[in-house]
DNA sequence: AATGAATGAGAGTTCATTCAT
DNA sequence: AATGAATGAACTCTCATTCAT
C-alpha cells in the first residue's frame, strides 16, 4: 500500500473543504437553488479548481452523500458485529447510539432522505444511483442482523428485506419531522425510542 | 347552486387536459427537466393558452398534487366515517381499498411522495407548502382515527400523532418501493398487507 | 352638415369613455407599463370594441392628447383674437387664464409634455407627430401674437418663432415642476407670473 | 492611491465599449424598441459578459446619462469657479464654452431630455431618479452662481431656484429644437445667444 | 498548473392583436 | 355586430462549463 505523498493529502484536504462548503450551500437553498460560483466563493477556492477535482455540480452532490453514507455504514457495521448484544439489542443500538451522528449531520440527512425520492431524479440520474445503492447496502445491513435474529427467535419471520425496508421508513419519517420540526437532540431521541417500541411491539393491544 | 356554464365546463377541460399532459411529462423528467415549452406541445395548447389557467410553472406543478391529494383525502374520510367496523378495520381498509387509487395514479404518488422531502424545497416555496399541508391534512385524518382507536381499546395508547406519522412513513415506503421497483399491482397489496401487520403486531415474537 | 345619427352620437359617447378610462392608466403607469386588458377592464369595455373604435395601442395614446390639444388650442384663440387688449395683456392672459385648464388636465399635460420628448420616440411614431403638430401649431398661435406684437413695439424684434419657442419651454418648466412637486393650483399661478415678469422685463439689472 | 489594474483598465474600457454600443442604439430607437440582444450583436460582446457588468437593461441607460452628467457637471463647475469673470459672464460661458460638448454628445442629450420627463417614469424607476438627481444638481449649481449674482447686484432678486429653472427650461428648449431639426453647430451657438439675451434683458421694450 | 472571464443556449413569462363564435 | 379566448413571437436574464492566459 503506498503512502500518500503530502500532495495527495492535500488534495484531499482541499476536496473536503470544497464539500464542506457546498453542503451547507445545498442544504441551505436547494440543487438548483445553489450555483458554481456560490461554491467558489464560499469555499474560497476558484472555479477552475473546483473542477479539476469534480467533473461537475452533480458529482459534488453525489460526493456529499456518499462519503458521510460510507461513514454511517461504517459505524452501523461495527454496532452490528458487536456479538455480545442480541440482534434485538443491536438494532436498538443502530438507531440511540447514532443520534449523535444525525445530530452532527443535520444537513447531510436531509440531503439523504430528499435525494431518495427527489423531484429532479430523472435529472440527476447519477446522484440519485448514489444515494440508491447507498440506501440498498444500508437495508442490506440490516437485513443480516434481522435474518440473525429470525434465527436466534427474537423476531417474526417476516422477510428480512422487508422488515428492513419499513424499519428505514419508520426511521426516516422521525428524522424528518425532527428535521423540519427543528425540535432539540433529546426529541429525537425520545422520538425513535418510541418508534423502535411501535415496531418491534405494534401499536395494537391484542 | 348556479349551474356551471358552458364556457365553465370548457374551462375546467382544458385545466384539465393542461394538467394531465403536465403530470406525465413531470413524472418523467422532474420538475426542473420539464419546459413550458413542453407542456404546450404536449399538451396542444398554445403557451399564452396555459399562463391564462396557471400563473406559473410552479402553480402547475402544485395543482397537479392538490387535485388528486383532494380526492384522495375523500376517499380516506369517507372510509374513516364507516362507523360499521372497528377503527382498526378502517385502518386496514384505507389501506387495501385505496390500491386500486394508487394503482392509478402512480405519477401523482411520485410527485407528492417526492414533493414532501424535496431536494429543492427552498425553491418551490408555494408548492411545498401545498405537499405539506396535504400531508399534515391526512396525519389529521389518521390521528382522529387512532384516537376513536386508542379509545375502543384497540391500540395502544402511544400519541396518535407520533403513530400516524409512523403509519404514512411506512405506508410511503411501500408505495415507493414498488413504484421505483415497478412492482405490478398485486406486490403492492400483499406488501401493504404485511407491513400493516407489522405495525399492529410489532415485529418481535415475545 | 349632416345632423349625427343615434348611432354616431353613441359612438362619441363610447369613444370618449374609453379615451377616459385610459387617461388615467396611461398617466399612472406609463405607456408600456399600460396593457390593452387593463383599458378594457378599467372603461369596461370588451377588447374587441375597443379595437373598433381604435386601431391600436397607440393611437389611443395619440387621441388622448390630440382631442385635449385642440381644446387647448381653441381657448387659446378664443383669447388672441381679443382686441380688446394688448398682445403683451394677451399673451399673459393665455397664462393666468389657463391656470384652471391646466389644472383640470394633469393627466393630459403629463402625457404632453413627455411626448415631445420621449424615450421612445422613435417606437411611437404617430403618437409623436401629432404631439409635434401640436406643439407646432401652439408656437404658431403664439408667433402671430408675437408678430403683433412687435408690430405693436411692445416686443423687442427677435424672432417671433425663437422668442415663441423660449416662451414655451419657460412655461413648460414651470408646469412640469409644479407637476412632479404635486404643488398646488396657487403655487402654479404665482409661479407662472414671476416666469412672465422674467420673460417680459429680463433676469438682470441694468 | 492604488494603481489601476491591468485587468481593471481592460474591464473599464469594455464598460465603455459596451455603454458606447448602447448609446448609439438607444438614441436610434428608444429605450422600449432596443434588445439586449442588440446591444450584444452591436457591441460584440456576449449577453453573458454585458450581463457581468451591468446588472440589467435600465442599468445600461442609467449609466448612459450618469457617466455623461457628471462630465458636463464637472465643466460647468470649472466655468462657475472661475473667479476672474462676472457670474452674469460665467453663466453665458457655460452656455456657449459648452456648444462643443453638446455637439459631442447630441445622443446623450437627447437621452437626458428625454429622461427628465419620460413617458414611461414609473417602469424606469431608478433610471428617472438618476436623471433627476442629475438634473438636480445642475440646478443646484447654477442656483449657487445666480445667487452670488444677485450678491454682487447683477441679476433682479427672484428666487434662485426659480430663475436657474426657467433657465434650463430656456436651455433645454433650444438644445431640443437643434437636435430634432438636426440644425448645425452654428445654429445652435447664436440661438443659445439671442435666449441667453432674452433671458436678462427680457422681451419687452419698455 | 491554476485561474476566473467569457460564453450563449435556453429558460419562464408577457401582451398586442386577431378572429371564430 | 360584438366579444374575449386564443395566440406565439419576442422579451430579459441565468449559469454550468470551458479554455486562453
Amino acid at each position: 500500500m503506498a503512502e500518500p505523498t503530502r500532495r495527495e493529502r492535500e488534495q484531499k484536504r482541499k476536496k473536503k473543504e470544497i464539500l464542506s462548503a457546498s453542503l451547507s450551500i445545498f442544504a441551505e437553498k436547494g440543487y438548483h437553488g445553489t450555483t458554481m460560483a456560490e461554491i467558489s466563493q464560499v469555499s474560497e477556492y476558484p472555479l477552475g479548481t473546483i473542477y479539476k477535482f469534480f467533473p461537475g455540480k452533480e458529482d459534488i452532490y453525489q460526493h456529499l452523500v456518499v462519503g458521510k453514507g460510507i461513514e454511517l455504514g461504517e459505524k452501523l457495521i461495527r454496532i452490528f458485529e458487536d456479538k455480545s448484544l442480541t440482534p434485538l439489542a443491536r438494532l436498538r443500538e443502530s438507531l440511540l447510539g447514532n443520534v449523535d451522528f444525525f445530530v452532527a449531520n443535520r444537513e447531510f440527512i436531509r440531503i439523504y432522505i430528499s435525494g431518495k425520492s427527489s423531484v429532479d431524479a430523472p435529472l440527476l440520474t447519477n446522484f440519485h444511483k448514489s444515494v440508491n445503492k447507498l440506501h440498498d447496502q444500508m437495508i442490506e445491513l440490516y437485513c443480516t442482523l434481522l435474518e440473525e435474529g429470525i434465527g436466534a427467535g427474537e423476531f417474526k419471520d417476516f422477510a428480512p428485506k422487508e422488515m428492513a425496508m419499513i424499519f428505514s421508513g419508520i426511521v426516516n419519517s422521525c428524522i424528518w419531522v425532527w428535521l423540519v420540526e427543528k425540535e432539540d437532540d433529546d426529541a429525537l431521541a425520545t422520538r425513535l425510542e418510541r418508534a423502535f417500541s411501535m415496531f418491534t411491539r405494534g401499536v395494537c393491544t391484542s
